[in-house]
DNA sequence: TGAATAGTGTCTATAAGACAATATCCC
DNA sequence: GGGATATTGTCTTATAGACACTATTCA
């Protein structure tokens, strides 16, 4: 159906094969990864230590190059599994950062994304690997006000991260804030199955504040993202609460 | 307050002196801009037409590739005002397109960025300029399900964009549409004075459907958003509606 | 039985939708 | 005065927050 002529077609065939694409600079395009999960009613990021100049030996965020072959999603999810090993999460691109001298070495532009994991896929992974570390984020703003985050080590003490991934990191979290009441993205960050405690416990680390009890609830089970596993939790010692699923739309 | 020690700053120094940026391949990044206004209860947006291959004399969004001195955002100011002539407006980035065989020329990453305006200050631009059109915006898709927008010519004909720019508007529409509920941006698309009438269609036709009147009026008063300029509309033949204008948070 | 959390029912406050009534301008 | 839209006020309905009460499990 193409209602370009032949003449037009050939044209555009010939100014192909003399194009050089070498003739202008170009900068190098990376990828960085904010890896999100809940822990202990706060969101965490998970941090590789740099090996490499420039800034060696500071905590940075999963990140690499983009090859020339693969989209910006797929360069994503590759960076992703190799600095974490995390593997078919939801991922999502964030913002592009492109300030001039962001990286000393020439112009490098970052795409950043943003994933989400249920954070008990995380331990054994750490365990696998060196220079990793699970850092607490914190953010010193409201609501989705955003700016940069700050990210703590276990003993409390902030962490100064390489390039603007302390910027990244705090988009990140507004973002997830602001897709949380109008997406089904919560789940995302707990196992299949859960309990509406939990995910209420989720939604509350996620925004930073207290959410009413009652009002989550009716909203939950009126939303019908939820479907009941029919199961309940064991193993706790009290009553055990019943176990929900999402529930995928059929039009996904 | 630096931590690195001498060493770690020499060591630093002599890796960038030694850093030879040439050796990976590295993709072309441009950047397109959606510039959105809404016309006759509907949005329009600012299509030129391509002079040169790929793609020519195929409407398209103003692009153009980002220099090496510049960051994306003032690439992206600076094309849009070298494309329409418009400055000082609202810009925002919106995603960075990246499949691997979007341009046919090399590997070319898109930058999208979106641009809200005043109708009204269009037309002068439009008519000190040739190659260029303003296409009405059609979104197939409800809320913000997202998705490619069809831009139509002033007959109802629908134009072929070039490359993914069908995509780029569509998701222009979806982050409005999204930012309009919580964030004051619908006053980008109006001149600085307004009556509540013109904010009400404004609202309509960036959702795509009706909004309730009074409840409308309602929860503009109520936002502290909006300022009486003590004016009132003149020139038209019924009676005169009051003039407001946005307040600017004090914060910015 | 008691501790602890799950789950239900009801009242209240707030915001949106519907609609009627009045106000103000130009012709 | 008539036409047209602005503006105000009231009633109804939906939803969130608050809170009391009952249910179920394990120790």
């Amino acid at each position: 159906m193409s209602k370009g002529s032949k003449s037009q077609q050939s044209e555009e065939a010939s100014f192909l094969s003399e194009y050089d694409p070498s003739i202008y600079p170009r900068p190098s395009v990376a990828v960085d990864i904010t890896l999100l999960a809940v822990r202990d009613g706060g969101l965490v990021t998970w941090l590789v230590k740099r090996r490499e100049p420039p800034q060696r030996s500071r905590w940075s965020l999963p990140g690499g190059f983009v090859h020339m072959h693969e989209s910006l999603h797929t360069a994503a999810a590759r960076v992703l599994e190799e600095k974490s090993g995390v593997q078919g999460v939801f991922l999502e691109q964030l913002f592009t950062f492109g300030a001039v001298s962001r990286d000393p070495r020439t112009r490098v532009l970052s795409v950043a994304y943003y994933a989400l994991i249920d954070v008990h896929r995380l331990a054994p992974l750490v365990e696998a690997r060196d220079g990793v570390l699970i850092g607490e984020v914190v953010v010193p703003w409201a609501e989705e006000t955003g700016g940069p985050a700050e990210v703590r080590r276990a003993d409390g003490r902030a962490l100064r991260l390489a390039f603007d991934h302390a910027e990244q990191v705090g988009m990140a979290v507004a973002r997830l804030r602001g897709k949380l009441a109008y997406t089904p993205i919560g789940f995302q960050l707990l196992a299949e199955c859960f309990t509406l405690r939990e995910l209420h416990a989720v939604h509350e680390a996620v925004l930073g504040r207290p959410l009413n009890k009652d009002s989550f609830r009716r909203r939950m089970l009126s939303s019908k993202e939820l479907e009941a596993t029919g199961d309940q939790q064991c193993g706790v010692e009290h009553r055990p609460a019943a176990l929900y699923r999402f529930r995928r739309r059929s039009a996904t």
